[in-house]
RNA sequence: GCCGGGAUGGCGGAAUUGGUAGACGCACGGGACUCAAAAUCCCGCGGUGGCAACACCAUGAGGGUUCGAUUCCCUCUCCCGGCACCA
């Protein structure tokens, strides 16, 4: 045996032995119980980054741990291969996306044989390969065919000056990230997913899934179910005769029908046809609402903007009270949110107050709630409370749900409107206009409209020579892919040119991992894999792609395709890796960024960023603050050096020492160090112990006290370990606790036979332990402990109960709360003995006096409080 | 703005169900080994007072519940994630 550590040499020859012996590739039956543990498939963005290997470090720990527990574990991987990064490297460096994205995916696969995951590689699936996204068309059109897929316009950022949609992430400051000019919102045909459809099932099925409590809620809140009346607003009559819309009035949604006699405005988004109504007459409005479609679709941006308004000289009746109020166009009414139309109770909803209190317009108190007093001045946090009405009229005296009852009842018996449950979700707009995805396989025929490409014509292949520049959508611009013939008709048409939002890809890529080469979208593989056990990914996800694998699951299920309700029965929120973001402002209004090792930073007393500078050239450059890392923001950090250095097994445990796997950290690699030491050191412990021979392990005979600690302390270990890595997923402590057992162990002395079985017991412990962090060393370790055998064909160690039993323990003692003395007691001592051996401590008759304690609380087994 | 989360020594973090705050590391200081250095090993390491024993203070800030609070409740500050076209 090599007398020290040399990762190099170790680490490729075991995954090259590894990978001939398929050592990963889980069957599709087995007598075993089937695990499938997957993490988010990574976008290959070019290189992995830190964040990446946190992830699938977590995810093959968990699977090596389990496949030694004796389970048929699935560890599969792929490339959400389709995407906006793709397109913008094209752009950036004249190649085509294709060639991009696959050249990138060869690297990133050889670096994750480099870390020595147990993936099995049968299994690999790009979702840019047409045998992949074949499936995303096929079904794509069983949904329109039931329905759940249908087309309407929605609202997209516009930039004027290249003529093309921009995602949120192009618009910087309301403007277009290339050409700085000012963004448009503007209306466009797209096709939509019904998720809505599916709300309430997705709400009441998160019940019982094992998920983190925070991102059920999140779920939970985004989904927004909320029960309300939808009623019509009507118009007053020189309204009506304006309108002419053949309605009765203006429709609205309101979740506070108990406040409708405190109505005293309407409000209506820019887009509503009322405002286009009221602008015709009205140059000034006409103005406004065309400001308002300066800007983005962002919410976050819509949200924070300052609140504007303008009337429309527009009136409706409050359908109660008949009381005529004014109609206006107010920027925080969305549009595409409901009806685009409100009624606003300035009394008791804080949007609605502000905006009276600058537009000066009518605050009506009509809702009390018990002890808190109401003035019109300042908005309070109690005025959107749930009260008491008053001024309301016949509804005065009511508490809020016999008001909002009443109120319901009589806009029905009106026969305008009725009870009605709302959410905030919205439908899944899937249509995108860019080149590098999955075509939609529709044809627009000028005779028969929007016609299917047959089954048969499938996949609509994407042509993947083309290189995009940025401006209008490239697929447009490409007679050779949209020139076609009508499938019914057999005329010249139109193929669509949008493609389809990446999330669709991602929403059933774990289902083809089960049947990778499946003839038809998934086979009975899938039914044996699925649900996944756990779920492994970044708490980004926690809403929307992860509310998108849910709806497609359950589409999935409604064609008949599986049986499953629920995709992931468990899920791990792994916590961000975080870095800092350094960018400049180009001249042309394009931002730039920097990777934090190309820019020099000055710091304040509290550790703050105060300046930053380039070391290239010292030019100044600013500093965002931190953030995930990102490939767009160049603040990735790349692994590859870390692993040239030190070797896999370092890089991987240092990432699952440094905190638990659903914190958020701050990247540094500054004690990198600490963790190949740690390696080093494991290394020369087994070596000294090998190089006198190796031994049985202990069974059975006598234990000097030494011996006895040392064995409680393998057996409390493996013990923890085992807990920590199944049931808490928190590896962090699980390496912690190994530590402390091998700092045990190198303080002992005895070198007598029996000592030497002990310290084969904790050695050939330890290593099994460690396997699931580090299996390269390991693996090697193992065979010089126990030449001739394998570590991968053994089981995880056994905790022997003998080994645990203790004749004494140790307790804490307090006096009213504050620990005073430790003591040691019996390990079968009673309560009164626990009580007696406390009080009779010196420390503890020092606080305590003579007077008798007022009570005495014992926590068996921990401690003894004793309250003076 | 809205939804969800976080804050513990110089640093990363531990404390699992309300029960010993600071496990385990990193950095640092001292020592051993060495001609010297590296590596390795040993000791120390939250703050204040004290020769020491020990005492008091301390988990972002302020309040509360409890025999006992890093943990539960209320208010606030700052940071992170998401907000529907980044993935």
């Amino acid at each position: 045996m090599e007398a020290q550590y040399h990762p190099r040499s170790i680490e490729p020859r075991i995954q090259r032995e590894w990978d001939e012996a398929r050592a990963f590739a889980a069957p599709d039956h087995s007598p075993k119980p089937k695990y499938y543990c997957v993490s988010m498939l990574p976008y290959p963005s070019g290189k992995l980054h830190m964040g990446h290997v946190r992830n699938y470090t977590i995810n093959d720990a968990l699977a090596r741990f389990l496949r030694k527990k004796g389970m048929n574990v699935l560890m599969p991987m792929g490339w959400d291969a389709f995407g906006l990064p793709a397109e913008n490297a094209a752009m950036a460096n004249k190649v085509a996306p294709a060639k991009w994205t696959r050249e990138n995916i060869d690297y990133m696969r050889q670096q994750c044989k480099s870390l020595g995951w147990s993936i099995d590689w049968t299994r690999e699936i790009a979702t840019c390969d047409p045998s992949y996204y074949r499936w995303n068309q096929w079904f794509f059109l069983r949904l329109w065919e039931k329905g759940v897929i249908y087309k309407k316009t929605g609202v997209v950022n516009w930039d004027p000056v290249d003529m093309t949609v921009l995602a949120n992430e192009q618009v910087i400051d309301g403007r277009g990230w290339r050409t700085n000019a000012p963004v448009e919102k503007r209306e466009i045909p797209m096709w939509y997913m019904r998720i809505t459809q599916y709300a309430d099932e997705l709400l009441d099925s998160l019940d019982g899934l094992g998920w983190p409590e925070k991102v059920k809620q999140m779920q939970r809140n985004w989904i927004g179910r909320s029960a309300g009346v939808e009623f019509t607003l009507p118009y007053a009559p020189e309204t009506a005769r304006r309108m002419a819309d053949g309605k009765k009035g203006l429709r609205v949604f309101t979740t506070r029908a108990d406040t409708i006699m405190g109505v005293t405005f309407a409000a209506v988004a820019a887009e509503h046809p009322l405002a286009a109504v009221a602008a015709k007459s009205n140059p000034r409005l006409a103005a406004f609402i065309e400001e308002c479609k300066k800007g983005g679709v962002q919410e976050a941006e819509l949200a924070t903007m300052e609140k504007k308004g303008m009337p429309t000289g527009l009136y409706v009746l409050n359908p109660i009270s008949n009381e005529p109020v004014e109609v206006w166009v107010a920027n925080y009414v969305l549009w595409g949110y409901g009806e685009g139309a409100l009624m606003a109770v300035p009394g008791h909803d804080e949007r609605d107050f502000a905006f009276a209190k600058k537009y000066n317009l009518a605050i009506k108190q009509v809702i009390e709630v018990a002890g808190k007093a109401y003035s019109t001045e300042e908005h309070q946090p109690w005025y959107d409370e749930h009260g008491r009405n008053i001024n309301s009229g016949k509804y005065d005296g009511l508490e809020y749900e016999a008001a909002a009852d009443a109120v319901a009842r009589d806009l029905e018996a009106l026969g305008l409107g009725s009870k009605r449950i709302q959410y905030r979700l919205r439908d899944w707009g899937i249509s995108r206009q860019r080149y590098w995805g999955t075509p939609i396989p529709i044809v627009e025929c000028p005779k028969c409209g929007d016609v299917a490409v047959p089954d048969g014509q499938l996949p609509v292949v994407l042509p993947e020579d083309l290189v995009p520049d940025g401006s209008g959508s490239p697929l447009a611009k490409m007679p050779s892919f949209y020139e076609t013939t009508c499938p019914k008709c057999g005329g010249a048409a139109k193929r669509d040119t949008d493609t389809m939002d990446t999330f669709v890809d991602s929403s059933w890529y774990y289902m083809r991992y089960c049947c990778p080469d499946a003839k038809t979208m998934v086979d009975e593989r899938a039914q044996y894999w699925m649900p996944m056990d756990q779920y492994i990914g970044g708490i980004e996800h926690a809403i929307l792609h992860l509310l998108y694998a849910r709806f497609w699951t359950k589409a999935m299920r409604d064609l008949g395709l599986i049986t499953i309700d629920e995709p992931f029965t468990n899920l791990l929120t792994q916590g961000m890796v975080l870095n800092h973001i350094f960018s400049r402002r180009g001249e042309k209004g394009g931002i730039e960024y920097f990777a934090p090792d190309e820019v020099e930073t000055t710091i304040d007393g509290e550790g703050r960023v105060t300046a930053a500078k380039l070391k290239s050239d010292a030019s100044a450059v600013d500093y965002e603050g931190i953030g995930t890392m990102s490939k767009s923001k160049k603040n990735g950090v790349d692994p590859q050096d870390m692993i040239e250095r030190y070797g896999a097994d370092t890089a991987r445990f240092y990432v699952m020492q440094a905190s638990a796997p659903t914190d958020t950290v701050l990247w540094n690699d500054e004690s990198i160090e600490g963790s190949f030491k740690f390696l080093r050191r494991l290394w020369v412990i087994v070596h000294e112990h090998v190089s006198s021979g190796v031994v049985a392990t202990y069974s059975s005979g006598e234990l000097t006290t030494e011996l006895k600690a040392l064995r409680l302390k393998l057996h409390r270990t493996i013990e923890k370990v085992g807990d920590d890595y199944g049931r808490r997923m928190q590896f962090n402590t699980a390496i912690a606790a190994i530590r402390e057992l091998l700092n045990l162990y190198t303080d002992g002395k005895d070198k007598s036979p029996v000592a030497r079985e002990v310290a084969q017991e904790v050695l050939e412990g330890a290593i099994l332990l460690l396997t699931p962090i580090v299996p390269h060393i390991c693996t090697a370790l193992w065979r010089e402990l126990r030449p001739g055998t394998e570590l991968i064909a053994q089981p995880w160690p056994q905790v022997d109960p003998a080994a645990l039993v203790q004749d004494s323990i140790e307790l804490v003692v307090q006096v009213n709360g504050k620990l005073r003395a430790h003591i040691r007691v019996p390990a079968n001592a009673s309560r009164d003995q626990v009580e007696q051996a406390a009080l009779s401590d010196e420390a503890v008759r020092k606080f305590v006096g003579d007077a008798k304690p007022r009570k005495i609380i014992v926590v068996p087994g921990k401690l003894v409080n004793i309250v003076a």
